[in-house]
DNA sequence: TTGCGTGCAAAGGTTTTGCATGGCA
DNA sequence: TGCCATGCAAAACCTTTGCACGCAA
């Protein structure tokens, strides 16, 4: 499933390549292509989108959206930080993801297939929620 | 938090009354639109989305966006159900939602909460995966 | 009567698509 | 050489906004 489709091309190096260079922030299209142009190698919107589309299928790159926010974020999946087994907190305030690798959470996966039936795809899955930063700060609403 | 705020128009009303007739699905702008306008009431979009931005507001009804798909999802929040208690499996195959509610889950909060310091928010958290029904189902890929 | 609600159309933003050209293998 | 990838522009969507008019209170 993870056949190395497709040619190498140098804007789809350019597009991974900056997704992983900020694999800790979420990326969207907008800023890919701001940055390439910035750059000096501008790479058309169509292509950029083209290419995310095969990245997500490829389960190089998780696509998601924030709650409220106009348009899809983009981030490269760290295959040495092991997301395929943990889950993710996602700020709504500050935006911050949060990896948890926790034996407590990945026994929810067990559960919910033993109890529910369901086959829960945890690189897929994000939780909501507001971190302890901004948990008492109320100026942000 | 829920006053009667804003006028009752024919308008609100219609807009309310689908969603609550649907409160098992989700339900976008073009489906309320449509059936609306079937129904020989027709209702500008315009309206529909500020109407939207007030129950969402009100805490009448929660908004979210389906992973890959476009375009916002809205359903009505059943106080009966209880839905801001419980979790949501989205299987990636069928789009069906689940709701499930069960003991076991309720602790993820409160074990994310303790150890991890983060404040989950279940009616905005959505797991995803594939539901018994499509399991074993590979011909849709 | 007052001022919010509505409808329409225009505008703004994101994503997709068609087609000719370019470039990897 | 054979295709896939790219760029550009147009198109397709989704959502928001401005303005004049309608309607609830």
């Amino acid at each position: 499933m993870k056949r190395d489709q497709g040619y190498n091309t140098k804007q789809k190096g350019k597009i991974l390549d900056f997704l992983i260079a900020n694999k800790d922030n979420h990326m969207n299209v907008q800023k890919i292509s701001a940055f390439l142009t910035a750059e000096g190698t501008p790479v058309g919107v169509a292509t950029i989108y083209r290419q995310l589309d095969k990245l997500v299928e490829n389960g190089v790159v998780r696509k998601y959206t924030i709650d409220g926010k106009t348009g899809a974020c983009y981030q490269y999946i760290d295959e040495n930080q092991d997301c395929q087994q943990h889950f993710h907190l996602k700020c709504v305030k500050c935006d911050r993801l949060i990896h948890i690798d926790c034996s407590h959470l990945k026994g929810i996966e067990q559960h919910i297939f033993e109890h529910h039936g369901f086959s829960v795809d945890s690189s897929k899955t994000v939780f909501y929620g507001v971190c302890s930063d901004c948990e008492g700060d109320k100026e942000n609403e």
